[in-house]
RNA sequence: GCCCCCGUAGCUUAAUGGAUAAAGUACUGGGCUUCGGACCCAGUGAUGAGGGUUCGAAUCCUUCCGGGGGCACCA
């Protein structure tokens, strides 16, 4: 029997006892069992106030009148009305083994469901300009993209991950024409420095220039139309300093362990952009203002503009060059077409709500079908002590160097505790430690809440941290290892994969740490859902989290390999076995990697 | 001017309209003869202000106060 099956064996008995007592359809009711807030309200507990509505009577008195209808059986213990609600107690050996036999079983797939079965669901994240590296924004991007792109596989959906390199630009430019001026030949090879973050030092460069001589921005404009034109210098250059750029992010990439399936380039789609464009101009969906520019306008919904007009949005400048929107309709187009989606995500902050929600309405407008299935996964900001990052004035927390400063301090941390390690095992486990404290300082909060970045705060490896939930499952890796060594029965049960499950006398589980335990490894899947539901990766922090401190307060009170008994140690190592599959599942959700050794 | 988001303990956050508002941090005090002390235990401490809807509001509506983001030819 698996948390399911207990699940909806506890349902039919309450279907049951409605059915019986009040002759009440229960197609119409679609009841459903919840986790009680506390562990004294038992395992799963069934809010009566949704049933009472539909029913016009009373929850208290259907909570009441339905548990004397329902009585102890081989899987429930104890059904209790308390107020509103009816709450069950399974009985412990069951749920223990359901538990511990699920996930031992179900191993790396635990919690994954097939709830998004054929749906096919695209990704995009990340979109880094090729002018500037990385920076804490990225992080926090990037972090999100993957561990939500891990919630839809968990869930069954087939996933692309896209990123989507904005190559092209005014912005780009910049850096172009600064590098040209005065570059003198250097290369990021000539200056023994990282590709993207040579190529940023020439866009600040060019911003300090730009202070002092306005034409500067005519030559950039000059520039820019050279470029669409196809100027074989211009694309020369172009493409040199976007491959140096590409050379860095490669390198960037791999260290946060981000990975993507498919790369889409402005410079490839903005054409396919103008394309619709005109075929909008076509449909009357779109007009040419008195200057010649392509204009869409918003409906009533969006608002008014200052003057009381209507609000509008340029598809395609008066001399014919696209903008941001013309390339995003295309970029649009082109998944649908490529990869047949179903759902297209695009994670992106907080600060292009109103560019998004006009994207989806103009390809809405055009027709396509598919426009529905867009949505933005819209993230709070990242606000540095001195105020919102601006790459412009070199004011970023850069990508590279904070986690170059996080493995500084892991590593100090590992030093302290543990010496004579190895080079390699010493920087392995340090960038582990690293970058799960930022993807998790990261992902803690809800993504719509902006971050005020506290570099003492995100350093932290105590408390409510990814080191702290990396700690927790190293414990487990520690009894599972000594198990081995230190008795014959437990090395057996080991070696065999708990294949022997079915003789573990689960009874013997009586304490409230173990059922705590047992109780958060059971709401494990539940939450997998809601925060793929809720595009939250929140959820899944706060859950392991919890399920990491439940351990370690049961660890602190009660031995394993040294329990009273030898039947108790099999239940417990069993327990502790579990307890490993699913933090393990939970950090690797969120793209921390977990570690035997700390 | 208009639109959107936010305001919970000193600080950072949590809570499908539902059970005693939950954690971390800071502060105070306690715990290693034990599978790893990056740990555990205890204490102090909160829904910005007013009005409304509801059996029930941190959550919904409204006014005010405070903070942030956005408002076509930047991305």
């Amino acid at each position: 029997m698996n948390i399911e099956d207990i699940k909806n064996e506890i349902l039919k008995k309450v279907e049951d006892g409605i059915e019986k007592v009040f002759k009440e359809k229960i197609e119409e009711l679609k009841l459903y069992l919840e986790f009680p807030p506390n562990v004294n309200f038992g395992d799963f507990s069934l809010n009566c106030f949704q049933a009472a509505k539909k029913m016009g009577e009373n929850p208290q008195k259907i909570a009441q009148l339905v548990a004397k209808e329902i009585s102890p059986n081989d899987l429930i213990e104890k059904a209790e009305a308390v107020g509103p609600y009816l709450n069950f107690k399974v009985k412990n050996d069951v749920l223990f083994k359901s538990v511990c036999s699920e996930i031992i079983t179900k191993d790396e797939i635990f919690g994954n469901s097939e709830i998004g079965k054929g749906k096919r669901v695209m990704v995009e994240y990340l979109s880094p300009n090729t002018n500037k590296p990385l920076h804490l924004g990225h992080i926090r991007n990037g972090a999100l993209g993957m561990a939500i792109s891990n919630l839809f596989e968990a869930t069954g959906h087939a996933v692309i991950k896209a990123n989507l390199i904005n190559d092209r630009g005014v912005h780009i430019c910049k850096s172009m024409l600064a590098w040209q001026k005065w570059g003198e030949g250097k290369t990021p090879e000539s200056e023994g420095k990282k590709g993207d973050h040579f190529v940023g030092d020439w866009y600040v460069r060019y911003s300090k220039e730009a202070e002092k001589n306005e034409n500067l921005e005519n030559e950039v404009q000059e520039m820019l139309k050279k470029w669409e034109k196809g100027d074989p210098e211009t694309l020369e250059l172009w493409k040199t300093m976007n491959s140096w750029v590409y050379d860095g992010f490669g390198k960037t990439y791999q260290r946060l362990g981000l990975k993507f399936d498919a790369f889409y380039y402005e410079s490839n789609t903005y054409q396919l952009g103008k394309d619709i464009v005109e075929e909008g101009l076509k449909k009357g969906v779109f007009y040419r203002d008195e200057k010649g520019a392509v204009i869409f306008e918003l409906p009533e919904e969006f608002g008014r503009d200052e003057k009381g007009e209507i609000k509008k949005v340029t598809l395609l400048r008066a001399d014919g060059t696209s903008v941001y929107m013309t390339q995003d309709l295309g970029t649009a187009l082109l998944k649908f077409n490529e990869y047949n989606l179903d759902q297209s995500i695009y994670v992106v902050g907080s600060e292009q709500n109103h560019h998004f929600k006009s994207l989806f309405k103009i390809l809405e407008s055009l027709g396509y079908s598919w426009a529905k299935g867009c949505e933005h996964l819209s993230y709070g900001m990242v606000y540095l002590p001195e105020g919102k990052m601006k790459s412009r004035e070199g004011k970023v927390v850069d990508a590279d160097d904070l986690i170059e400063e996080m493995g500084k301090l892991a590593r100090k941390e590992i030093e302290k505790r543990e010496k004579n390690l190895s080079k390699e095992e010493l920087n392995s486990r340090a960038a582990k430690i690293g970058m799960g404290a930022i993807k998790f300082y990261l992902l803690r909060v809800h993504p719509s809440q902006d971050i005020y970045f506290n570099p003492e705060e995100s350093i932290s490896f105590d408390g409510f941290t990814g080191p702290y939930c990396q700690y927790a499952y190293a414990r487990t890796a520690g009894i599972l290892k000594n198990a081995a060594v230190a008795d014959v029965a437990l090395a057996d049960m080991l070696r065999n994969a708990f294949l022997d499950i079915e003789k573990i006398d689960f009874s013997l589980l009586k304490t409230q740490e173990e059922l705590l335990l047992a109780q958060k490894l059971i709401q494990f899947p539940d939450e997998i859902i809601s925060a793929t539901d809720e595009f939250n990766p929140s959820r899944i922090v706060q859950h392991i989290y919890e399920t990491a401190k439940v351990f370690n307060q049961f660890y602190h009170l009660h031995p394993v390999i040294s329990a009273e008994n030898k039947e108790l140690a099999k239940a417990r190592l069993a327990l502790v076995k579990a307890t490993a599959i699913a933090l393990k599942k939970g950090l690797n959700l969120l793209g921390i990697e977990e570690l035997e050794k700390m």
